[in-house]
DNA sequence: AAAACGTGGGA
DNA sequence: TTCCCAAGTTT
């Protein structure tokens, strides 16, 4: 019954996306590797951002082949300022994986293709339905709030439930002959004209099928839970330095961070969370005491930024420092690099709000 | 199930 | 300024 109402607004969905899809880089190629490298990049992550990344990493890395033959710095490097970066090291792993388990194509079976790294039921469903043409409905934040609304889902779109609804509906809608037109179209609709808060609805090709629409409700649907407030650190960070004329005068000292876990594998300066009660000077000093076995001094502030990641926020208090008793001890892999090699190294974004200020540093 | 996981843009 | 949001996955 819902398969045959249904049929004329899956139609009409069509002719909409005919007439409005975007020109966008990744729909002009539909080969599975350029098909998933866009869906990862577009992961949590806007279109406008993606595009000049997604550019720029197709000619980097044109094949699977050619990415499972470089190095992880090299492809942090390219991620770098894009965000979630377990995600560069999940590709990175999981096109090795490719090579070794699947004799360097790219599996085209659900199942095989959904079980490598960073490849969700998200992922393997659009990669699938828009590269290889599988019926397999894509559910992503576009296509639950579309669905909701059309169909009158209550269900809080946090929870696992509200997807599994969606999924369920869509498949059993999804045209076989064009799958992936039809996923995108979903998505297409959600990203231009069923907007989170003011949805187009006198353009939209569902309006005369919407269930949100016909009760008023566009501005109640999706139901979605809010996120608890996150916590606020204050940070100091040491930016280390050789004094020029020494040997190897007018170096900074960096370090990597550790592969796993926040910003893994990027670089950073040393540092750490300043204590209750604690002032920047003092942690910057203890810091480095603990991380690195030295005593540093602090010549002054070079610099204060506040930065928001996706779980918590900083206050980043940064100070030029000099060695003053010891010898530098660390486990983690670490360079003594001048200024103008900084930009070699994968950095986060919050460091990226303070090289200007290091660059003028250094330079005069 | 819920929390970890980045970043930049718009209201 | 603050908050929400964007083509999710992993643990």
């Amino acid at each position: 019954m819902t398969h045959v109402l249904s049929q004329a607004a899956v139609s009409s969905l069509g002719r909409w996306f005919a007439r409005h899809a975007r020109d966008l880089p990744w729909r002009r190629r539909r080969d599975l590797y350029a098909v998933w490298i866009s869906e990862v990049m577009l992961q949590q992550t806007r279109v406008e951002t993606v595009i000049p990344y997604y550019r720029d990493f197709l000619r980097r890395f044109p094949t699977l082949k050619r990415l499972a033959s470089a190095s992880l710095q090299d492809m942090l490097k390219a991620w770098e300022g894009l965000g979630y970066y377990s995600r560069a090291r999940n590709l990175w792993q999981a096109a090795r994986l490719v090579q070794t388990e699947f004799r360097g194509r790219i599996p085209a079976d659900f199942s095989e293709f959904r079980s490598l790294p960073g490849v969700g039921e998200y992922i393997a469903a659009a990669v699938l339905s828009i590269g290889r043409g599988l019926a397999l409905p894509v559910v992503d934040g576009n296509v639950l709030r579309v669905v909701c609304r059309w169909q009158g889902i209550a269900t809080d779109i946090r929870l696992a439930a509200a997807k599994k609804n969606v999924r369920q509906f869509l498949q059993g809608i999804i045209p076989a002959d064009s799958p992936g037109r039809f996923n995108e179209a979903m998505m297409e609709l959600g990203a231009l004209v069923c907007l989170p808060r003011v949805p187009l609805c006198g353009q939209c090709p569902l309006r005369r099928c919407c269930f949100a629409l016909r009760h008023g409700k566009t501005g109640l649907l999706p139901v979605k839970s809010r996120k608890r407030p996150v916590p606020e650190y204050h940070v100091a960070l040491a930016v280390i330095t050789r004094e020029s004329g020494e040997k190897g005068g007018g170096r900074i000292f960096i370090q990597q961070r550790p592969e796993l876990g926040h910003l893994g594998g990027l670089w950073e300066f040393p540092g750490g969370k300043c204590r209750p009660g604690e002032k920047p000077e003092a942690a910057v000093g203890r810091e480095c005491r603990e991380e690195l076995g030295v005593e540093i001094a602090a010549l002054g502030r070079l610099a204060e930024v506040r930065h928001a990641y996706s779980h918590f926020k900083v206050h980043l208090h940064v100070f030029i420092c000099r060695l003053r008793r010891g010898r530098i001890r660390t486990d983690r892999p670490h360079a003594w690099v001048r200024i103008d090699e900084l930009q070699q190294y994968p950095f986060p974004g919050a460091n990226h709000k303070f090289f200007p200020q290091l660059k003028e540093y250094f330079n005069t």
